[in-house]
RNA sequence: GGCGCCAUCGUCUAAUGGUUAGGACAUCAGGUUUUCAUCCUGAGAAUAGGGGUUCGAUUCCCCUUGGCGCUACCA
């Protein structure tokens, strides 16, 4: 049975990175009729911040990832906790941590450590200053259990550390990076319980995965050098260890490893822009891994029939916004009509207070979706139907007319359509057709002025249906405001 | 500084000893369409450098260079 896991710290929000390494954990358990789960790691009280357990969730949730077991949604999307091997939120197992760090200090695996952090930064100096390999240097190595824990009654602050072993070194196999191995005597030895009674991550990691039996640790490559440390404590536990795989990192276009700094790293950041989850998980799914031909869009179901570890690259790769626009247009064109209007329905009522059933609005969001990338574009784009715009004159000149061409092109054909009756998209194109044949103009000399007329922009659907949608009184009227704008 | 990971077009990548080094995004140039967009066609664009191994290296080995990560009582 595959048991993943996807384990955040509550710090704010979820990160593109972290949703790339839960999906690539949630297709893992899928492919096998596995369980994916989800853990909180909140064992750093500074940086906790208030209801980033609910926005994980949420992101996860908008994406499709939901865990079968640990913390997720109830059905009124409340933070609940699910399953036989919890709590699934660190903080909430800390006499867990303490049986276990007891358990290395009895057998000598581990010792308490009163060094001050002076003292510390003091030997990491002296270290760096003779261009050696930084790191704990034993101080506190041989004080006896009964002496340290005379000390602690006296009311001294101690940490505690693991008492990694020097000699050899520690050989892995990882699934994405192959044979991985470091020299014992470089790895530190690593505090694994905070003075304030917390443990820190290594000694966290280990005691629940093994206890909540996950079998493979799938997590970013910045935990590849800890990994030592980690194998470490699963042999001083006499455990065995899960399988790991290391994830490249999702850098920015400068190559630095992607931050905040230089553009949306939030999944909610992209939620917000109108992305839509489908291609978001397409986009991440694919820095790293391919299929090895040359198909590109891929469901999340898809994903789990094709998807293998094996095959995910192991060099970093740029978080490209360009495509990331690329597939949310593919999705979007390929959208039924139906199902994009329901998915404008939020965005229309929140932005520009107008229901889906109220106007013809639904017949246009369908029209508009090969022009924008963003469910927020397509509906920012088609705000003309509801309220008049603000624009220069100038746009309504076509690149190959000029104003007076354009001016009197518009007031003919204003003419014309006033004696129309019947405004529908067929008819209209068919008169207004035969209109320009007639007169001898190009379609561009007048279906470009009469589109931008109408929509009071330079991307909208044709003219022939923001008419039909608007109405003839409508249709002309903004006409009207464009011959004025002319003049 | 130490340790580790990595290295194909600008970007994401395919090709695991023999290809004119392929695709996608982006860029540029044409074309279709009753306008913009969509769509179609085409073009330019890469194996970081140096040594080996081999009949033959993008591919295997070594060195150099470069990038990134870790080096906390943060994860």
């Amino acid at each position: 049975m595959i048991r993943t896991r996807f384990a955040p710290s509550p710090t704010g929000y979820l990160h593109v990175g972290s949703l790339r390494t839960a999906l690539y954990a949630f297709i893992v358990a899928k492919q096998n009729g596995g369980d994916f789960l989800l853990r909180v790691e909140d064992t750093d009280r500074e940086r906790f911040v208030e209801g980033s357990i609910e926005n994980l969730l949420r992101s996860l949730d908008w994406a499709g990832i939901n865990p079968d077991e640990g913390v997720q949604f109830d059905l009124n999307k409340k933070v609940v906790q699910a399953g036989d091997k919890g709590p699934y939120i660190q903080s909430e197992r800390l006499d867990v941590y303490h049986k276990y760090v007891d358990e290395l200090l009895e057998k000598g695996h581990a010792y308490y450590c009163f060094c001050s952090k002076e003292r510390l930064d003091e030997v990491r100096k002296i270290q760096e200053l003779n261009k050696q390999a930084t790191g704990y240097d034993g101080h506190c190595r041989n004080i006896s259990l009964a002496e340290a824990k005379k000390k602690i009654e006296t009311g001294e602050k101690a940490v505690v550390r693991m008492k990694m072993s020097k000699e050899g070194t520690t050989k892995f196999t990882d699934l994405i990076r192959g044979t991985v191995e470091f020299e014992n005597k470089l790895v530190d030895d690593q505090v694994i319980l905070k003075s304030d009674g917390f443990p820190t991550y290594h000694l966290a990691v280990v005691v629940d995965d093994h206890l909540m039996e996950i079998t493979h640790a799938i997590r970013g490559e910045e935990w590849l050098p800890s990994t030592p440390k980690h194998l470490e404590l699963y042999k001083m536990f006499g455990w065995t260890p899960p399988q790991f795989a290391h994830l490249p990192l999702l850098l920015n276009p400068d190559r630095s490893k992607l931050s905040k700094r230089q553009g949306d790293v939030a999944v909610e950041d992209y939620i917000k822009k109108g992305y839509l989850p489908e291609a978001m998980l397409n986009f991440v799914a694919f820095l790293g891994w391919n299929p090895g031909d040359e198909r590109e869009i891929f469901s999340l179901e898809e994903l789990v029939k094709e998807f293998s570890l094996e095959k995910v690259n192991k060099a970093g790769g740029v978080f490209n916004l360009e495509k990331l626009d690329w597939y949310n247009r593919e999705y979007l064109k390929k959208m039924d009509d139906e199902e994009l209007v329901l998915r404008c329905k939020s965005l229309l009522e929140e932005k520009y207070k107008i229901s889906i059933f109220h106007f013809p609005i639904s017949k246009v969001i369908a029209l508009e979706k090969e022009r924008a990338t963003t469910l927020v574009e397509l509906v920012d784009n088609l705000r003309f139907i509801f309220e008049d715009m603000e624009y220069d004159g100038k746009i309504l000149v076509w690149k190959k007319s000029d104003a007076v061409k354009t001016k009197q092109n518009l007031a003919n054909l204003s003419d014309f359509l006033a004696n129309l009756s019947d405004f529908s998209k067929e008819n209209l194109q068919s008169k207004v057709g035969e209109w320009v044949k007639e007169n001898n103009l190009t379609n561009g000399d007048v279906l470009w002025p009469m589109r931008v007329a109408l929509a009071g922009q330079e991307n909208s659907p044709g003219p022939f249906e923001i008419a039909d949608v608007l109405g003839k009184e409508k249709s002309l009227e903004r006409i009207k405001v464009a011959i004025n704008k002319l003049s």
